[in-house]
Order: structure tokens, then sequence, then C-alpha cells
DNA sequence: GATGAATGAGCTTTCATTCAT
DNA sequence: AATGAATGAAAGCTCATTCAT
């Protein structure tokens, strides 16, 4: 394996080592020590990686969205109506809130607060495009088809974004009564009927 | 004017100080000295209304969900329908958001985030009550009276929460093309729409 | 009742509060506001009757060796003879630290520890003659009498203080397997043996 | 030299620093940085070795103990008689106090008072088992021998503790009349006299 | 590349004392 | 005499980052 090769393979084993705390402990709990520790690692050798802790925080963001962003792309990519493709874009998200809790809470609970931290290097949305562009390719590709009505994309997009995001919120406060694919059906219906044509 | 009094009215200049700079620079980015300058006050004193960083973080939340919770329950109160109600409901968050963006600003950034500091006297939503209440209220009034379908209380709440909250975020990051107010019309017909039965 | 004499009572009731507070609590861990609460008084008059933290700690050292001091007079005073003094002394001091523990954890805790607060006003001995003039007592009567070997008071007197005191800290520590007063009877004969002619 | 010498020689060094100090100017009167200032260190870097200022002070009575107790050990390996290791152990005390008067005065000043340093950690005598088995096994094989008289351990362990710490104590008072070895004579004797069978 | 000891500014919190009322 | 809000210096501890090895 070549050298660069195996210094990606390691910035990726950082990347997932400090989502997993970052998400669990919070930005400011979390120190370079504990990823470090965490990862077997020098401190000193971690800073050869990234050049900054806020550096890093904003490399994860960006992997997040990528690897969310992805997942909905193959949602786009079927040949679905849009409201199977709300659906299942709903269940995308909430399964990976289950199975990978770290990646929606990295979103809520790091990037969506500490905002000083993403403010020089990740001004506006850039560092989560890969996430929002999907979410745009979903509603101009319907919008098109004249399953949705066309309506201004923030507007649309919040309801996403926020919705999704409250509802995974809510589960972490362990303010839900049922488990988290329990309102799958529910809120899929909402959307659907919020921004159809 | 009794010495009760005064201390009230102490207490509540304390919270909104903090409120504010809370919200404009974060719970960590704000230290216990700048809150005491900003009041003209000394750091000492402080502790004698509030018994630490994190409580006086607590009773912020609280004194804003009642805030909140006040203006929702002044809707409620009217005889409009629950379309109107909706629309009045987004206009009062967003009119919110944009005159004291404080108040929004600090949900959004300090109470959502930074969970660690609530976890101990806010678990679950216990500080917020005041503004769940009443989205609880409008929400199975409008229910009994048919306008709106029975579904799920959180499946409900959290479009109402997530959503406009996400609207504000997006407002916060400077992401949005239009002025806020611009999205009004838009977000209470899909709000409307998601909830009608 | 005369204002001075109520003030005398007041001044009283301080020592006692602070004395047990500072015998439980440690000089350090214990506030003025600590004091002030335990007695139903501002901090403010609290200052009106002991013009600092020091100069209170001062007058209960005082206070606590008039009163050990007073005991061991009345030893003296009778008729037993030497041997049984010192039993009666062990007794007393012992019988003290099991029913008024605070007097002698006072002087084992606040004031051989915390020599800063006794420096200016208790140098030396002064502010515990009361207790030592009457070991003085006991020892000078009981040589005269021929009883005791003529020796360097200070080396009977370390006896006496550094044993009792010795013992009631691992009392203290809760070291000693047995109750205080198990150990009366070896006491008492250990110094003896020391000290007789 | 290998580097976890070179930590250990460092932490060594901090003990003794803090415990000059402390047995100097009292627990709570000597700070982190004043220590950190007579090493030449840094602050944080004391805290890569100690993790908390309790946690030092307990480190520091262990070693303490641990050097008195080795000396007394060396008298228990003699051939002496009871009554010679007596004068033996007092003159070992003694000669500490003077020459390294701080080891004492921490055990007295530092470790008796300030209990709650101690309490989690260092409860019962723990961290001072060094200094307490040497006396153990002195007294035991004398008592053996049939040189000193069968009694209780603690009757006479609080002798040689509280006999020999109140004579350092009167010395820091600076009450005694004479240097400190003036005194070996009659302590001893009083001490022989008292335990002797 | 890798290590981890070292730095030091910065944080929250405490508390003896004062003084206007 | 009595109150207790107000002061502010000082404490213990943390942690992102550097750099000699």
């Amino acid at each position: 394996m070549k050298i660069a090769e195996k210094k990606a393979l390691k910035r990726e084993s950082i990347i997932q080592a400090a989502l997993q705390l970052f998400a669990t402990n919070g930005f400011h709990r979390t120190t370079i020590p504990d990823i470090a520790i965490k990862l077997q690692m020098s401190v000193g050798n971690l800073y050869n990686y990234f050049s900054s802790k806020d550096i890093l925080a904003q490399e994860i963001i960006r992997y997040t969205s990528e690897v969310l962003g992805e997942k909905i792309r193959e949602v786009n990519d079927t040949d679905a109506s849009a409201q199977e493709k709300i659906k299942q874009i709903v269940t995308v998200y909430f399964t990976m809130a289950k199975e990978k809790p770290e990646m929606i809470e990295y979103f809520l609970r790091v990037y969506l607060s500490n905002r000083e931290v993403f403010s020089d290097g990740c001004e506006g949305m850039v560092c989560v495009s890969g996430f929002i562009t999907e979410i745009m390719v979903f509603f101009d590709e319907n919008v098109s088809s004249g399953e949705l009505r066309n309506q201004d994309f923030f507007s649309a997009f919040g309801l996403f974004m926020g919705y999704l995001g409250g509802m995974v919120f809510l589960k972490g406060e362990e303010v839900l009564p049922k488990e988290i694919e329990y309102y799958i059906e529910d809120i899929s219906r909402n959307i659907y009927n919020a921004l159809k044509a």
C-alpha cells in the first residue's frame, strides 16, 4: 500500500474516533488527548493529520454530510414516486439515527451549536453541501415531474432538515414514548402533504 | 420598593444580560466575568443570585420558554381557525426571531446543544414545558374541533419545533436569501397541509 | 439584664457555635456565613462582636483552655494521691473528648494546625495558659510532695498533652478498636510510671 | 537515563518541594503556583504528575512515613536492649525534627489537621503504615523478649506518637527553653518507665 | 512519522470583609 | 444593633498546542 493511502486511512480512523467522542460528549468536553487515547496514538502525531481541533471538527462534518448525502442519492436514483422517496429518506435518516447515532448527533449537537468552530472554513452551509445538494436534487426533480408543488427551496429544505433533526433531538432527550421507527409513517405523510402539488 | 422586589428585578436583569451573551457568543465562550461586566456588577455578587453558571443557563431557558409560551397562549385564546392560528404562531416565532433573536438563538444554540449543562435539573423537557404545553393545547383543541387530523402528538410537535427552529437556524447562518418574514406564507401553508384533517 | 450582660451572652453563644463548626469542618472549611446561619444572625452583626475570623478563633481557644483548665483545677483541689489524680485527669480529658468532642477536636484540628491564624495574638502558648497552668500546678505540687520525680517541666507536660491528644486523635480517626474509656487504665498507669519518683 | 526514571525523579522532586512549602506555610496557604514556581515548572505540567493538590498531599505523607519508618527499622534491626532502642528512636525522631524539620512538621501540621484532604485515599492510618508498622514491630519484639510489659498496642503507640509529636510541636511554637536534644534523656526514660515490664 | 512532557492563559467558584440602610 | 448585598482578589484546575527527541 502506498504511503499516501496509509495516511488517508489513518485520517479516516481519526475522523471516526473523533466523531464518536464529539457526538457523545460534546465538542468542548472532548479533549485532544481523549481522541489520541481512543486511537492509541500520541497527541503530537494527531496534529500531523489535522492542524487544529477546529479543523478536525470541520472535516468531520464534511465527511458526515457526504455519507448522508450518498444515502439520499441512492434514493434519488430509484424510480419511486415522490411520496415513496420521502418515506425512504425519512427511513434512511431515522435508521442512521438508530444505527449510527453519532452522525446525526454530531450534526445536531456539534455542528448546529459551536458555530464559532465552523465560522472560519464552513461558513454558510459549505461543509454540509453533500447533504443539501441531494435534498435539492430530490426537490427539483419532483417539482419538475409535477409531483411536488413549486415553492421556495428553503421552505422545503427547512421542513426536511428541521423536522427530521427535531425528531432525533427528541429521541436523544428520551422524550419520545415510542421507538423512532414508529414515527416514520406519520412524518412521511406530513412531509408529503406539506410538499405535494 | 420592597427588597424582595428589587432582588427579583436584579435576577431578571441578570437573566436578560446572560441570555444575550450566551445566545450571541455561545455558552462556553461566555464567561462569568463577561456577564458581570455587562451588568456592571461584581462576579461574587452574581453568585448571590445564581449558584452556578449551569443553574443560570437553566433559569434562562425556563424564562425563555415562558415568554414564548405566553405568546402562543394568546394565539390559542383567539377565535381564529386552525389555519389562521398556525400562521399566527409562525409569525409570532419569526417575529421574535427577528426582534428578540437572542431568545430563539438561545434555544437553538445553547439549550439544544450543551446538553450536559441541562442534564441535571432540566431533564427531558421540563424546562421548556411553558412552550410545549401551549403547542399541545393548540394541537388538542384543533384536533377536537375537527380541523386537524388526529395523530401522534410528537409527530406534530416535532414538525412545529423542528421546522421553525430549522428556519431560524438557516437565518442565523445567513443562508436564507430573503428576510425571514418572506417564508411565513409558505411555511404556514406547509404546516397546515401537513396537519389538516 | 444589663446591655453589657446581653452582649456577653451573645458573645459566648457565637463562640459555642463557631467552636462546633470549626471543630467539625475545620477552620478553612467553615465560613463566616456558615456561623451566622447557625446563629440565625447576620454576617454583618457577627462582626460587631468579633473583628475578624482569626480573632474569633483565638477567643475560642482561650475559652476552651479555660474550661479544660477549670476541670483540672478541680482535680488539683482534691486530696487524692498523684497516681489517683493522674487517673482523674485522664478521665476528665477522655470524658470531655467523648461528651464535648468539639473542645478537644478544636484543640487538635484547629489550634495545633492553622498556626498562621494564632501567630498574631496567641504566640507561644498564651492562649492555652488556662490549661497549661493547671498541669503545671499538678506537676509542681506532686513533685514537692515527693510523689513525682523532679524533671524538666516540658518533658512532663509534653507527655500529658501529647499522649492524651494523640489518643483522641486516634479515636477521631476511628483507628481505636475499643471505646476511649477502655484505655484510661493503661494510660494512667503509663503516665504514672513515667513520672513517679 | 530511561524516561521512566526521569519521570520518577521529577515526581520525587515535586514531593520534596511541596513537602517543604506545605510544612512551612500550611496546606491551605500553599498554592499550586507556589509549588510550580519553586520548581521552575509550569502549573499544567505539575498536574501531569499529580492529579490534584489533595493527591499530592497524600503522596507526601506516604513518602514521609516511609522515610521515617525506614529509620526506625534500622533501630529495630540492631541488637540493642529495649531501653537503648527507645532512646535511639527518640533520637532519630528529634534528629529528624532538627535536620529535616519539614517531615515532622508535615506530619503535625498538614496530616493531623486538614483531615478532609486525606479522608478519601488515606482513611484511618493507611498512608502512615510505614511508620506505624515499625513501631508495632518494636513493641511486639520487646514484649516477646520480656523487656516490655504486655499491654494494648494503641496505649503504647499513642504514647510514642503523641509524646514525640507533642514535643516537636512545642519546639515549633518556640516554647521550649532548651534545644530539643536536651530532652532526649528525660523523654526516653519516661517512655521506658512507662512501658517496661 | 511518532512521542508526550511542557506551557500558561483562562476558566469557574469561594469567601472574608465592608457599608449603606 | 442589625442586615445582607456587594466586593474582588485569589484559588484549583483544564487543555489546545508546541517542540525537543
